[in-house]
DNA sequence: ATCTGTGAATCAATTCACAGCC
DNA sequence: GGCTGTGAATTGATTCACAGAT
């Protein structure tokens, strides 16, 4: 994860370090929401504090975009979530289309957080034909022959995959065949795609069972801090 | 994770380095996969072509468990079975609470994923009183306030916070302060939490994200691979 | 005085390559 | 001959530490 789990493929000449790219969201996300609370300006220090990383790693990562920052003074907020999410590619919308309408696929579309930063839902396909024609979160259910034609016309770029664990390769392959360029993949299997196509999985089951296995570790491990220490870093959460 | 944004805490004298302990699962699932269709042993070489890695990785991975392979010959499914999980520790139950019974707690507590891999759901809560008593995947709703109650009578360890972002500082909180050790973050915040416990975010905006980047990536940079290459790599998939 | 930006140093992860065992 | 296990080499990420900008 971090990353973690089948890590996305192909290379191209990679400006951003893979390291520091999975962290650009997490300062976006930080900075859209001070800059919301109408915060102006921040140092790298304080930025660090939000994210839970050190200050150096701010100024290294955020130095991959360019120069952005003033010395002595520190970032302007709103130019800096312009910058990163103009790396991220996020001025434009990125239709996806989600395989599946069970209760996974149902959640995902009603999840707002897709089509909030930029990644609406164009589609949702099932083989179940009793379900196509429902509605979810205002988008009509399709079958999954239709795929291809959902992926030309809305112009999807992004596939996620909502299936039960026997039809993820099926959906992915499917997915590729419509034309989407990347896969979010939810079911926990690992794929096989063409390598020009990049992937992403996220598996429920293992990320628990790294708790399981971090949890295990610190029973065993009586050494250090027994009881519980309040980290000393400042509430992210707004005050509502 | 990916993986990626906040990893979990907690250093402990690490006996497995972080990136290799976050691909024991994938291997697992391959392995519990390939034993149940009475696959008997395997090869570096050939789990490493299902998880998509090299196989100098598999080997480096394994060894850290111990010498659990046969030279000449390669690896005893059961046995790697056996002994990853063993050091996930999945030789025991971890029950799990889900806060917050919205679309997404709703989906994640009828995603057999979690008890089928020895994460029971031992309880659900939410904030919301004409949620609780309702019954989802069996579990009856119950209120936050119950929190501690739930924690202590089913020796739960993990919880997993499936609220909206405003709320999850809160849910974090009062995980925390229930006795819970590990936190799973399914709110698009980052959470201050208190060292000891061990957390991981999925962040499925931020997961699309960096989907985008890529896309946008492969966009641009026109040198290699213009159309889509099928992979050679063998499905992982069972012929159903 | 303060805080960025970045080479240099350190630390971690990956890959190589081969000795050792079947 | 085939395949593991692992030191050594390499590549990548993080941290240090300070020169340079305001």
């Amino acid at each position: 994860m971090p990353a973690n789990g089948p890590v996305a493929r192909r290379e191209a000449r990679r400006r951003i370090p893979e390291a520091a790219l999975s962290r650009l969201p997490v300062y976006l996300q930080i900075l859209t929401d001070l800059k919301g609370r109408s915060v102006e300006r921040l140092s790298s220090d304080e930025l660090a504090e939000h994210a839970g990383v050190n200050a150096a790693k701010v100024r290294k990562d955020l130095s991959y975009l360019g120069s952005y920052g003033t010395r002595g003074v520190g970032y302007d907020v709103s130019y800096l979530v312009y910058q990163i999410s103009r790396e991220l590619g996020l001025h434009q919308d990125w239709n996806v289309v989600i395989v599946g309408a069970g209760n996974l696929g149902r959640a995902l579309a009603n999840f707002h957080g897709f089509s909030s930063r930029g990644f609406p839902v164009a589609g949702i396909v099932d083989v179940d034909r009793d379900k196509v024609g429902r509605r979810i979160a205002g988008v009509e259910v399709r079958h999954v022959d239709d795929l291809r034609d959902i992926v030309r016309s809305c112009a999807v770029s992004i596939g996620v995959i909502a299936t039960p664990a026997e039809a993820a390769q099926g959906a992915a392959d499917q997915l590729v065949g419509a034309g989407v360029r990347s896969i979010l993949n939810f079911a926990s299997t690992v794929l096989t795609i063409p390598d020009a196509i990049s992937v992403r999985s996220v598996d429920l089951g293992a990320e628990l069972q790294i708790l399981g296995y971090y949890e295990q570790q610190s029973r065993g491990g009586a050494e250090a801090a027994p009881g519980v220490r309040t980290s000393a870093r400042p509430r992210t959460s707004p005050a509502p």
